[in-house]
RNA sequence: GCGCCCGUAGCUCAGUUGGAUAGAGCAACGGCCUUCUAAGCCGUGGGUCAUAGGUUCGAAUCCUAUCGGGCGCGCCA
């Protein structure tokens, strides 16, 4: 059930009967305020102005056309033109109902799924995570786990950086390593980021490094076979650790989704010779690049993007280009989603203008690259911790499960060994998730030790909690989740409930359109909090001689649980019995 | 220099295609546990939406300028 479109489609044929365009706005939005009820119709104020009528008066054509009597209790018309719908209970009622028969909790059924391939998470490899990787990498999943619950095909890519410079530098490190006697698996390999900045470091100071070092990445990229085997155990390693950091943060991402730039080895060429011989690509100084008109400064000097480096090699540039044509093409993407820092946007940008004039990507297949902003200290400036380096995303894990077990503790009483450290997990982890999935404005962003461990308030544990409260109560009352009863609405609390309850599909549909899961975060929050206020005013079991009420405020509490598990997968997060 | 993103309560952030009196959490203050889990609930205070113009029935939202912050701009990714 989707309220809000139900309310626009209905506005809309309305329009028509009007002599209105088919596609004037009907402008239906959540209302802001209590007493405008639950949803308004905008829409009759800017179509006053085209059908150069009294906004007032259309608005009481609209209303009387629009018919809305079996679906609200009451359809008022307030100052220039507003129309205040207040959903009738009954109505509120008989949907709940029907969700809470339904798998899918009343959410309706996909009518054109569509292939969505997502690009996400994207570690460095031979580096390990930091929290850095954090909103890429869980912004990603919860998108890719709303489109599949919604019916879509999700192809989800990690697109990992394996082919570059830095692998030289690495692998003449390894073999100087090597020739010295130490143990490959032991020493070398142990700790990746040691061993990245050792090599770093010689690859800045010492002379003849840098050089060795490029004649590594020939030998590798031309396929010398030495080379491939020792790349390889980077690969695994630093595979091998973000599948451990994917497992912790409970991120779907497997090996399987790894899709590293080296596939896009043979495409490449064949690429550039396409975009040369069409007249995009031309040569300039040394390199091809590809000048963008669209992106002209303002004295008409187009944006230059290169797409072979003087010498002939690659760059992410066109292995990008290449990544167009593979999903668009091959991959028939009906829409392709990459989320990276906004400090990409640019690329990005040139890599969509540049492979739509060549048809690499199909003109159906959406190109949407959503961004977000730099990571910032507690100054405001540019984040780094006191010994100027990068806080590692294994790091922050391991302390938010620290500091939950000794907040469970404190709070709860009558656990086990075993259950506390369940919970702790549960609590700590979903904590550092809700804290980055709630926030999404591209703006830059402060990361806050304490902000990401906080317990209190609009927090991952405050929804978790509220989830034990329900099924507690579910517990006591000895139902089981298909416990069925008819539902009345009586309390104001409980209205309240049952209409963020069906505002479920809305939310999800916006977290889709806008690849933006914190508008699930706030409803999930605003559910428990409604939950919650009902769960004071309304009381269940102590209601229980009284079976007509009780049964009804039963089937709310477990809609509610269903929906808060459910919101809660969406991001990655989990759920206890009790806490 | 040019371009992109941003500026909302003491702090961290919401604010859905322009909508009515700009909302949460934290922090502060005052209440609520012999009663369904107090990681909670109820209440109070707190704002020139950076600034100045403009567009219109109506602007935090759109346009212009200024100030402040972040980032990006040919052979890294």
């Amino acid at each position: 059930m989707n309220i809000k479109q139900l309310l626009a489609n209905k506005t809309q044929d309305a329009f028509i009967k009007l002599g209105l365009p088919a596609e004037t706005n009907p402008a239906v939005t959540q209302s802001t305020r209590p007493e405008f009820g639950d949803y308004q119709i905008n829409g009759a104020m800017s179509a006053a102005k085209q059908l150069k009528t009294n906004p007032r008066q259309l608005a009481e054509q609209l209303v009387a056309l629009l018919a809305l009597d079996d679906l609200a209790s009451k359809v008022e018309i307030a100052g220039p033109g507003f129309i205040n719908v207040t959903l009738k209970p009954e109505w509120l009622a008989g949907e709940l109902a029907k969700a809470a028969s339904d798998a899918r909790l009343g959410v309706s059924a996909n009518p054109q799924p569509q292939t969505v391939v997502v690009d996400y998470s994207a570690p460095n490899l031979a580096k390990e995570m930091h929290v850095g990787h954090l909103r890429s990498t869980i912004i990603g999943d919860a998108v890719v786990r709303t489109l599949e619950f919604w019916g879509d095909k999700v192809i989800r890519q990690n697109h990992m950086g394996d082919w570059g410079t830095q692998f030289g530098m690495l692998i003449a490190h390894l073999e100087d390593k090597l020739a010295e006697g130490v143990d490959l698996e032991s020493v070398a390999l142990a700790d990746l980021e040691d061993f990245y900045r050792q090599a770093k470091k010689r690859f800045d100071d010492e002379a003849g490094f840098a050089d060795k070092s490029r004649d590594y990445v020939v030998k590798l990229q031309s396929g010398d076979a030495h080379c491939q085997k020792l790349w390889q155990l980077f690969i695994d390693t630093s595979v091998k650790h973000s599948n451990e950091v994917y497992q912790k943060l409970n991120v779907t991402l497997t090996d399987a989704d790894i899709k590293p730039e080296s596939a896009y080895n043979p495409m490449l060429q064949p690429i550039v010779d396409q975009l040369v011989a069409a007249g995009i690509a031309v040569e300039d100084q040394g390199a091809l690049v590809v000048f963008l008109s669209e992106l002209a400064d303002k004295e008409g000097k187009p944006s230059p993007f290169i797409i072979q480096k003087t010498g002939g090699g690659f760059l992410y540039a066109t292995t990008d280009l290449a990544a167009c044509q593979y999903r668009s093409q091959q991959l028939a993407a009906d829409r392709i989603i990459i989320f990276t820092d906004a400090r990409q946007a640019l690329h990005f940008k040139q890599v969509e203008l540049t492979a739509r004039k060549a048809g690499l990507l199909r003109a159906d297949t959406a190109y949407d690259h959503c961004p977000f902003g730099t990571m910032m200290g507690e100054d405001g400036k540019p984040f780094k911790t006191r010994t100027g380096g990068t806080v590692k995303l294994a790091e922050l894990l391991e302390e938010a499960v620290v500091r939950a077990d000794a907040v469970v503790r404190e709070k709860s009483s009558e656990l086990s060994e075993q259950e506390i450290a369940e919970i702790a997990r549960k609590v700590g982890i979903g904590a550092v998730k809700f804290a980055d999935l709630s926030k999404n404005r591209t703006s830059d962003y402060i990361f806050s030790w304490d902000a990401m461990l906080a317990f209190e308030g609009a927090t991952a544990p405050y929804l978790q909690y509220a989830y034990t409260r329900v099924r507690s109560i579910l517990r006591k009352a000895e139902v089981a989740d298909s416990f069925q009863a008819p539902i009345v609405l009586t309390a104001e609390q409980e209205r309240l409930l049952a209409v963020k309850i069906l505002r479920f599909e809305e939310t999800l549909q916006q977290v889709m359109k806008d690849a933006q899961p914190n508008l699930l975060c706030s409803y999930l929050y605003e559910l428990a909090s409604l939950f919650m206020t009902f769960y004071e005013a309304c009381p269940i079991l102590r209601e229980r001689f009284n079976r007509k009420v009780s049964d009804s405020r039963l089937m709310l509490s477990i809609l509610t649980a269903k929906l808060l598990r459910q919101g809660l997968d969406l991001l990655g997060i989990e759920v206890m019995e009790r806490m």
